[in-house]
DNA sequence: CGCTAATTTGAGTGACTTCAAGCACAGTGG
DNA sequence: CCACTGTGCTTGAAGTCACTCAAATTAGCG
């Protein structure tokens, strides 16, 4: 983790990136610029950990952060990615609790810190953001609970082709059909639920079926209709 | 469901249930007492279904609400259950989507309906109650991704066992131990992610171990410590 | 420094085991 | 009397273990 002597400004990014933060007015989103942080971290850095105190939150501005819980067996299981534009933490920070998961860097990033008292005068003095901070909770939550339903009544193949539709509704693919966030086998097991080898066999048979192409960790997706078809999504 | 002449002062109820709205000041819970309406509701009936519009969500005043999403296969899966002082279908409301599940009544309830439109205008001049209710919902979220872990990595046995507990922190115990909430079979492996046969065979091994007594669909709760060594919670 | 050697890490495969689902049917109690 | 509970049996999906192979990192050393 390195401090910057320079730091992005919030009323630009919060357009561009589509953040939370673009329901602020110029005056809101100066306050932000002033009182927030904003560092460099390193791929493989822990940003914070399950069960750890939190006095503030994140929002990406560069990279990709992987959140993930510890099962009480030391797996990890994988509860999001966040990306550009979104926030980490502010669950924690909102309801005072210790994280409930620890955020480790995937890709080089640019984290904002914004510290809890400016979340909460925030909150107070902008209803139209306290009301977009509910919806997004809101949405997730929804999502958390689609994953439940699909996780206790879905199979592994099914599972694992609704993953990578989600990775990449959430980040896409380049102009060759590669997913634009490159998993190692484990941690796509750690998301489907499921084990490494079982991953690794079911993404050779996508392969097989022509719905995937596999070059090392970079997955081709050749066929999205395909792949809903398997994952029933 | 029946419509109702008499109709609960909501400043007495915030208080006794613990409802999200003791957070409104008096002026604000008579403004709510006034908008909402009343009903009562027999087992089974479905207060609103999944994929439906809802224009107004729902506090319970008595009786349990089981909400659950439909599977690609017809399968229920449970998410949650809602008792006195809860509010159920606030999620869609703020999103302004469709219900993403299904609200049926496990036992004879007296719902509240408070419209949408209340809740924005509460939200919008009472900061406190929105931050309350943030709250409330990254505490679901939390929920929410919990299970998540524990269904994708601890064995069926473990999270009967936890479910049990779960069931047993949201509704509690009478003075012979018995769980203050009636489920079918098939409704617990509904809530497990599992097939009802395996409940019925854990059940029964949690009996042989003299964890739990099985009084038909009644259920004593012996050694909650126990319960909590096999559930690893 | 640069160039192997040594070690680690992740991907992939096969053999084996096991947990839990599914099916069929019997019992029972609301 | 029908929906729910309970039991035995079978099967299969997926987990586990043990191992190989390739690539990437690190260490060693002239």
């Amino acid at each position: 983790m390195k401090s910057l002597e320079y730091i992005p400004a919030c009323n630009q990014c919060a357009y561009e990136n589509n953040s939370i933060f673009r329901f602020l007015n110029d005056d809101q989103l100066s306050l932000l610029s002033y009182e927030k942080g904003c560092n460099l971290y390193k791929k493989g850095n822990v940003v914070y950990h399950e069960g750890g105190r939190v006095n503030g939150f994140y929002c990406v501005n560069i990279g990709i952060v992987k959140l993930y819980k510890t099962g009480y067996e030391g797996r990890e299981q994988i509860i999001r990615f966040a990306k550009q534009g979104e926030i980490i933490g502010f669950r924690s920070v909102l309801s005072g609790d210790f994280a409930c998961h620890t955020a480790r860097i995937l890709e080089d990033s640019l984290l904002c810190f914004i510290p809890t008292e400016t979340l909460f005068e925030l909150i107070r003095k902008n209803a139209e953001f306290s009301i977009e901070l509910l919806k997004l909770t809101c949405r997730e939550l929804g999502e958390a609970n689609a994953f439940i339903t699909d996780i206790a009544q879905k199979t592994v193949r099914e599972r694992l082709a609704e993953v990578l539709l989600i990775l990449y509704n959430g980040f896409g693919l380049d102009e060759e059909k590669f997913l634009q966030i490159v998993l190692t086998r484990e941690e796509l097991s750690n998301i489907v639920g499921t084990a490494t080898e079982s991953v690794i066999r079911l993404l050779s048979e996508l392969k097989e079926d022509k719905l995937i192409e596999i070059h090392g960790r970079r997955l081709k997706l050749l066929d999205l209709r395909g792949l809903k078809k398997v994952a029933n999504y």
